[in-house]
DNA sequence: TCGCACATGTAACGTGTTACATGATTCA
DNA sequence: TGAATCATGTAACACGTTACATGTGCGA
């Protein structure tokens, strides 16, 4: 399909262009200087993306010559731009997000300032921590199998046991930071 | 190039296989039921990923008719693939890696069981632990210029700021890991 | 005038995702 | 006999990576 949902760099170049109108050339700075980086970087996926972008009217682009002679295409969202950008913040996180989509979750949290609305915020990170939790279970769960398995044949090497414990690791990590990350907003609340 | 190297599925095959011979199925089961799934899934991939395998001769299968009828291939790495899994292995830990390629790191250390060599668990746990120290010495430089912003035009908005310090926990939790798992083998040592 | 930063792109390539296809075997 | 599981694959598609191409404006 050509209009299937945004992948985490078109959306991640719509937040941008939210807060203000930027070139590709802007908006690839902001990648290669920032921690943004990780979710790409150069021209050859960039430009292409803001193409999609306008070809599927979620941005528009307008030529700037007022700086120079050289052209510069300014982008920004359009309406339905800013509506499916809102509308993917807002998305109910699944288990399954949680389970491979920690990136995109992370993505779509440091735009909800453009949100502006504490209770938005407070609800994500509610049901991201729940969920946090419910994988959190299922991970204890397969610990416990494997080290059922101690000893035996099927054992899990050593190595192994320890990245999985390490993985168990990040995700109390996600736990942590989506409480303390409440409590800080209820704060300011008051 | 038909020979750039493999990709993390394709060396998370061959360390499976290099515990014993197995078939696609057999893979993919390990895939769908552990959490080794975040490396991928699916037949889409990974029969592909075993066929690129064997025409690179780091892989040979073989059918096995024992069982029953039905043909199963069973595969298991060549000298070559097993030398190629083992430099990947050894590969001295970048900046870069430990900038993007986090989930690389963790599957090399998953396998290390299969070199059976202390040292070897020792060294990569050492470089890791500076390297993730060197990555935070930039993120925190990045965090400084950050609230050097705050009040005027450029500000990070509060939500991006979090995100980002969840980042820098993120790799606090790897220091404290690769640390507390070279106490760990040191202690088995004695 | 030399080189660098600005600015925008394209082309080849490989890989993963999703969805579909096929057939054998086992068990109720 | 029918359903589930075993077992192996293919095809369409979109995306990101790398590498290359092109040209402007500015400062030394």
């Amino acid at each position: 399909m050509s209009s299937g949902t945004p992948t985490n760099l078109e959306f991640a170049l719509l937040g941008l262009l939210h807060s203000a109108p930027q070139s590709g050339y802007d908006l690839r700075k902001v990648f290669a200087e920032t921690a943004m980086g990780n979710y790409s970087s150069s021209p050859g996926a960039i430009y292409p993306a803001l193409k999609r972008l306008e070809r599927r009217q979620l941005i528009e682009g307008e030529v700037d010559r007022t700086v120079s002679l050289r052209p510069k295409k300014m982008f920004r969202p359009t309406t339905t731009g800013a509506a499916v950008f809102r509308e993917w913040l807002l998305r109910e996180i699944s288990l399954e997000d949680v389970r491979r989509n920690l990136d995109e979750l992370i993505l779509r949290f440091a735009f909800y300032s453009t949100l502006d609305d504490a209770g938005s915020t407070r609800h994500f990170l509610e049901v991201l921590a729940r969920r946090v939790d419910e994988y959190l279970q299922e991970l204890l769960t397969q610990r416990a199998m494997m080290s059922r398995l101690e000893g035996s044949a099927g054992e899990v090497p050593i190595h192994a046991r320890m990245a999985f414990e390490f993985g168990i690791e990040q995700y109390r990590a996600w736990g942590r930071w989506a409480r303390r990350a409440m409590k800080r907003f209820e704060e300011e609340r008051e």
